[in-house]
DNA sequence: CTTGCTACTGAGACTTAGTCTCAATATCAA
DNA sequence: TTGATATTGAGACTAAGTCTCAGTAGCAAG
């Protein structure tokens, strides 16, 4: 199924409405993201169009994260750590994250339930929500198993390492 | 009410479990974080320290910072923006922050039922929580009448400005 | 299918938030 | 009072991200 083209069509019908440009670099970067999954830094998708020997500069990555996030085909995310992730948006599949503090895993949850409670909450306190972002750090079933530790407070701090990492 | 004092003691003990000792910079500190309330930033209180002629430097402010976490006695969050702020925790009033992305006023709030949901949610997933944190963005009653517009996606990308920021 | 206005790109300097190092100093148990 | 050891400050360093500006490329109009 060749979505990748539709998700290109609506960046360039996003960018178009305000006097920008697709470019090859953009276009690659687009195709990068939405033929992988999962969660992703902006370094690594530097990285990995470097692999790919698509030359991109790390301000090009950045500029068009930003556009994509504006367009609403990407999502920024905290997991935790003190840097951001991303995630590309398919359709209108929100949701949420529980995060291992012991092996890294991230599990998506949607739970329309939760977002109605919120939804109850903001009505409360006279709140026009927009956007929310929800963490819940602890320990994934097999790390349970392991018997890894519940963990303290200070594991909130930092959490194991991410995918590899590049600068220069 | 001298609680700060009883902060202090909780500090020092906290320290003492692990061999380490309560100074006059963790003291003064503590003093400075139970004594003003509300969300601030690590440089924030470097300053205010600054201000008050009591030299403390940026390492000590930071590492006074993490051990603070680790005791309990101080949260660390994320507001919105790209870097972490700071609470001080009494007794156990866990809450969570309704964020206005017009005017940057945070509203804090508890809702046992929404707790209470995500840890149906992790018993779900088989997930032992330890910790989470939940940030709903949008525009507040007071600039939702001025006709503020509810933020589109790119406003989630950065919030208003601070308090006042230092560096050297 | 050429042109030209304008947006876009890359290289690298810069910024911000935070961490690390190490010699000098302070804490606190004995 | 002492001394082993934790702590501090100054500033170098790092990570993640932003900015600048000269050269390049999209694309709408002709």
């Amino acid at each position: 199924m060749p979505t990748i083209e539709r998700e290109i069509n609506r960046f360039q019908d996003f960018l178009a409405r305000q006097g920008q440009k697709l470019t090859r670099e953009r276009t690659a970067l687009v195709r990068e993201i939405f033929a992988t999954h999962y969660h992703f830094e902006a370094d690594e998708l530097l990285f990995k169009m470097k692999q790919k020997s698509l030359k991109i500069s790390r301000a090009t990555v950045y500029r068009t994260l930003e556009l994509l996030v504006k367009s609403g085909l990407v999502r920024r995310v905290h997991l935790g750590e003190d840097h951001y992730h991303y995630e590309h948006v398919r359709g209108d599949s929100h949701h949420d994250h529980l995060i291992c503090t012991a092996c890294g895993a991230v599990i998506e949850f949607n739970d329309p339930e939760l977002e109605k409670r919120q939804l109850e909450i903001c009505a409360r306190k006279k709140f026009t929500p927009t956007f929310h972002n929800l963490q819940i750090l602890g320990v994934c079933d097999s790390c349970h198993r392991k018997g890894e530790q519940p963990a303290s407070p200070d594991h909130v701090m930092s959490i194991g390492e991410g995918a590899m990492r590049l600068r220069k």
